[in-house]
DNA sequence: CCATATGATGCAACCGGTTGCAGGATCAAA
DNA sequence: TTTGATCCTGCAACCGGTTGCATCATATGG
């Protein structure tokens, strides 16, 4: 009943009897404002539970405080796919990390045959900067970023630091020689290798990381043990079914992703061979379903709640004050059943 | 070099000789602008690839033509898991479907405890409307939400329409009675049934069908085949060693979600039953994880691309035009090797 | 040939905030 | 008592769109 409609800070500044302008920065806690005049008037929005209008600020800012998750509609059925699953679980930590901050999150489905894309959101001023995954890393879309000087950050950047853009990524080359490495200390002796597409640059880390721990340990890569899938389910199950034909005495395998792992586990049932008394498996990315996998898996855990964490941090701080920032987090060994 | 800043209406009604407001009614297609004055308008704005202030627009039309996708904050770890996978498939579809009506998607990372989140994105113009799925449509927030007259949509409301609020629902009664049925008809006789919480009303539903065919096959419910998770992969798991200690001589169960059934056949392949000959399972939901589970899952689909579409399209109805808009989707069976 | 309908465009207010600058009050120092 | 610094507050412009209404030119009808 005496809901009086107080919508906006002129209302107020009625109220009150000041100026919107005085309302502004005491809500906004401007020092220019006396103690008890600020109190006086938050008071009075409490009480009124005000809301402000943020459109008018984003306006009157010129900052949307409104970030892209950039998605690709690259599936036929689904944007998302069970593939995607790694970078479902930073979302939490993403938006967790925004709302922290007053930032929204915004998902974004891009076309990626579309250069347009970032202006339609930068330039209509719908977003302040762009968080890219791997799937949607590609080269051309980095181009674009760079030289519209678009704030983005990337996870597992392309090349070194030689661009000049935010970046998290992970110690991939860490992560693959621990996964090799602890596979050779449970007796292994024929270590397989699936990786993630070729072209990915944190495969070729993986794979140098996998190289070198064969290496200290007096072997040599066996290019026969080398297969590249696409992180889906299914590459996994294939790929490790070729590898069965063309190497059948091995006895571990390291494989890119956890998708992938639970793919070739399949694959490795179907042949009769038992894991890890047959086969050791080590997969990567420690998600939520490598710990309710049949068996557990042994992974390489990469801290995703951190990993979102830092995506969102940081780009915030691109935003605001334009540093560059690039950081990697250590990879780490998650011994489970598997191996 | 020829990059002058043409950043806003006015820069164009400059180049053109016209105003302002010509040029907004130009871009807007309004019946006010003659064909020719329009082309050329136009023309110019593409030439200068100029691109709108959405903020700007959003505060003089009071309307942000972004939907907030409700999620709750209720993990320790992540935002999303695993067991919200299928929630996530939904959004694919969402989003595609939001997009096409010029409509963004916001992540609304809420406290579920805090009554006040609503008042948060629309009364600050941030949102015009909410999807929310299972997790957060707690009678709590339903009734928050339509006291304040919010626009909003539920994935399978919680009552038959006698609240006024739109709602996409699956038929789940039927999906309940063709599983049951469907494991009837391959000679199956004790068949238990795994449900999601017992409060939800899908799960009543889902519970009601399953009770449904046991009757028409002349059988009646056993109580002690009846039990309920908590839609994840772990309670799928307890649930179903539970029922093999009570009752070893089930020989099929109906699991209400495709994660808890992958749960149930690690509990079964750990007692040694072999999925299907010893007992056979029939999930919910047809996520991608059904086709690649091992074995893969029979299972209820809910066509979940139509599901999203429908969420999106209906709830823009809504905000547009005010209709409440309630519909059932036809629930299928799929099979696969679980049965 | 004048009156009026019709079509195209411009003016100016408005959406709801933020902020540079001017100005009034208070108080201390000269 | 005057001067000037300090502290608060208000005025008004601005952010970049949209839109009701006025205006003006042309077309139509009598």
């Amino acid at each position: 009943m005496s809901q009086k409609p107080v919508k906006t800070i002129a209302d107020i500044a009625r109220i009150c009897d000041v100026s919107k302008s005085t309302v502004s920065r005491a809500l906004n806690d401007s020092p220019l404002i006396s103690t008890e005049t600020k109190e006086r008037i938050r008071s009075v929005a409490k009480e009124h539970n005000f809301q402000i209008n943020i459109p008018a600020r984003r306006l009157s800012l010129q900052r949307s405080r409104t970030i892209a998750f950039v998605v690709h509609a690259h599936y036929a059925k689904y944007l998302f796919s069970l593939s995607d699953l790694f970078y479902l679980e930073i979302i939490g930590a993403i938006t967790r990390t925004l709302s922290d901050n007053h930032y929204d999150l915004l998902v974004a489905n891009i076309d990626p045959h579309d250069p347009d894309w970032p202006h339609q959101y930068l330039d209509t001023g719908r977003v302040d900067g762009f968080i890219l995954l791997t799937s949607t890393r590609k080269p051309f879309h980095i181009k674009t970023l760079v030289e519209m000087q678009a704030p983005f950050i990337v996870w597992n950047r392309l090349r070194l630091p030689d661009d000049s853009y935010c970046s998290v990524n992970s110690d991939n080359f860490t992560g693959g020689k621990l996964a090799a490495t602890h596979l050779l200390q449970t007796g292994k002796q024929r270590i397989a290798f699936i990786g993630g597409p070729v072209d990915e640059y944190e495969v070729q880390l993986r794979y140098d990381g996998y190289a070198a721990a064969l290496q200290e340990n007096g072997q040599t890569v066996d290019p026969i043990l080398v297969t590249y899938g696409d992180w889906t389910i299914e590459s996994g199950t294939r790929k490790m079914q070729q590898l069965l034909e063309k190497a059948p005495n091995l006895d571990a395998v390291f494989v890119n992703s956890d998708l992938m792992a639970v793919g070739a586990i399949n694959a490795l049932h179907e042949q009769g061979r038992r894991v890890p008394q047959d086969v050791a498996v080590v997969g990567y990315d420690d998600l939520s379903i490598a710990q309710t996998n049949d068996p557990p898996l042994t992974t390489i855990s990469q801290n995703i709640a951190q990993v979102g964490k830092l995506l969102a941090q940081n780009l915030i701080q691109n935003i605001e004050t334009g540093q560059i920032i690039n950081v990697t987090i250590p990879a780490k060994l998650v011994v489970r059943n598997s191996t």
